[in-house]
DNA sequence: CCGCCGCCGGTCATCGTTGTAGAGTGCGCC
DNA sequence: GGCGCACTCTACAACGATGACCGGCGGCGG
């Protein structure tokens, strides 16, 4: 920067100002010092900008694992919105690691102006440690609600409703579940228990029994759970023409034994998933889902993040909680078009 | 930090040491420190230490798309490694765009001390990019060969070829591949160039003949275009009970458009894919495929740009090329055991 | 008993940038 | 014609940590 001032003639500070696009420079100066700055190919010290400035230009991302889809996706539309703000992402990987998520909920991630934090083993019951934190923090999923903190997530209950009308609509009558929590309560705040909470909305509204044994509990939500679970159902008895899965992940597991079995999907069973990762698109038939607007989740929370951190308040006077616009994506599981989203 | 010297009645520098874990410190003082830094809270501003000390403990990583699970699971490990390292991982995504790698590439990520590339768009032609590169850089995957930095990437042709030996042991004679390079050349150092030459290979060792009926290009690979690919091979009328996907996600599509024809896998055809993403452990039938050694691939990139940045050298007097070690995962879709990996 | 060396800790300057305070200039308005 | 204000730029002092260098102290070999 010295060297850049004294090319162009002017004080360090002015080259300060022709970088941050200070208001009062003079065009002639601001030329001369931006010629300058080319010619060197200086490029500003951000560590110094960070210790002067106190922000560092970087926020963090802290999920659960990259490895699962969803959270790949939401990384993919997080680094994007940041990056259109010009800011950088530290991804931190909690593990689904109960003392790793309250670790990394203690500091936040080193270096960072803020934290957007998608926890899986910290819950609603967590909630007051959230009063503690001390940096700017927006929280994401379905883990923790009533917080102190902005909060951006799904339209669990409603997606999870339109996705059963939707079975509803194509005439299916018998509708199974696959992935409730082992201890449902209707009461609780889990995506699980939303997502059930839709799914009962819905058959009610249409006049239809609830079935215990059409409800059947999944945990974790892996594909191969999944496909236990529908081979469960299948031995169990019970008759039924539709599954809403309450995740894609747990979808693929689904269609796969109702392959094995030789149930032709969507003709005898139809499925719907949750979540509308990529790969669904790919399944043998492709999976329909409810698209729980990732981009829009993505772009809020990075917005959010951005106003806390420049408003220098931690916590928000009144906790924001932004629920994503969803909708529903039809493909060959329940006899939509098929090849492409 | 100056109030933890004052409380444990110590100078600044001596802070310093003890959380530097400076080794001249005396037990004493060390416990009298460490208790003033418990007590207080104090934890080191990085910018401040970044600026004097020219490192932030930050690397970077630049990959295509996270959303492509290849990345995702990629990024999984590299995170993982680094963090056994104590350091903290900054993504970025170039999105497939030559200009943004190239402006990747000029630069690094911003803030970091050093770069793991994989790039999509630039080739072994850009390789003279290269050398103009003033930070520690290792690059990944296949796209660059023979350049100057540290390279870590996987066993092309070894795997592809014991691939295909795979399915020449299950008594299959007429294997197709799927993914080639719409101009393919054999000298060239592209990934689906090295793997079809190890599909050669492989045949040519087993004394079969090569059938340019059988090697279908596909660019770029996507699943829906393994299921085109597919079909055409399909409706060429060319006989074959195997085929090689060049990687899963081409593998996938190949499942599907098998599917939709009838074909019973493994019994009519067997399939193998590459790069043993997650996703194939769960698709009907689950796909065999080389696993080609992610985390090592992970672990040493991660090991080689760390030695670079403490050595201070750009770049390597001789610069090293890692292949991990692969290995052959055999599931349903050749006759494996299936369900577990 | 002297001098050297390893240990332990302190002082000072400095990394590159930006906020604060303020100087100088030109212009419009009463 | 004087006053105030808006504009443009500068000098200086931090931000918080650490590297270079120095000094005292105790032990040990000659």
């Amino acid at each position: 920067m010295r060297d850049v001032a004294l090319l162009a003639r002017v004080s360090n500070k002015t080259v300060s100002n022709v970088v941050n696009a200070h208001p009062h420079v003079h065009p002639a100066t601001r030329a001369r010092v931006q010629q300058a700055i080319d010619e060197l190919g200086y490029r500003p010290n951000l560590s110094a900008r960070g210790l002067r400035s106190g922000r560092t230009g970087v926020i963090g991302l802290a999920v659960p694992e990259l490895r699962q889809p969803y959270f790949a996706e939401l990384a993919d539309a997080v680094i994007a919105a940041a990056e259109a703000r010009n800011l950088s992402v530290i991804l931190g990987q909690a593990g689904a690691d109960r003392a790793h998520e309250m670790n990394v909920l203690a500091h936040g991630l080193r270096q960072t102006d803020g934290l957007l934090f998608s926890p899986e083993r910290l819950g609603t019951e967590d909630r007051d440690l959230l009063h503690d934190v001390e940096y700017p923090l927006v929280m994401l999923g379905e883990r923790i609600f009533g917080g102190p903190t902005d909060h951006v997530t799904m339209h669990n209950v409603a997606g999870a409703r339109a996705a059963v009308e939707h079975l509803l609509g194509l005439g299916r009558r018998r509708i199974a579940v696959v992935g409730a929590h082992p201890d449902h309560r209707t009461g609780q705040l889990r995506p699980s228990d939303l997502r059930v909470q839709g799914y009962r909305e819905a058959l009610v509204a249409a006049g239809l029994p609830l079935d215990a044994g059409l409800e059947r509990a999944v945990a974790p939500w892996h594909p191969e759970n999944g496909a236990d679970a529908t081979r469960e159902l299948l031995a169990s008895g019970v008759e039924f023409d539709g599954i809403f899965a309450l995740n894609d992940t747990l979808g693929i597991g689904i269609l796969r034994a109702l392959g094995e079995a030789g149930c032709r999907v969507p003709d005898d069973v139809a499925v719907i998933g949750f979540d509308n990762i990529a790969n669904g698109q790919f399944t043998l038939p492709s999976l329909s889902s409810v698209d729980p607007g990732r981009e829009e989740i993505a772009e809020t929370a990075v917005a959010m993040l951005v106003e806390r951190i420049e408003s220098g308040t931690r916590t928000p006077q009144t906790p924001r909680l932004h629920k994503a616009a969803f909708h529903i994506v039809a493909r060959e599981s329940t006899g939509g078009s098929g090849r492409r989203a």
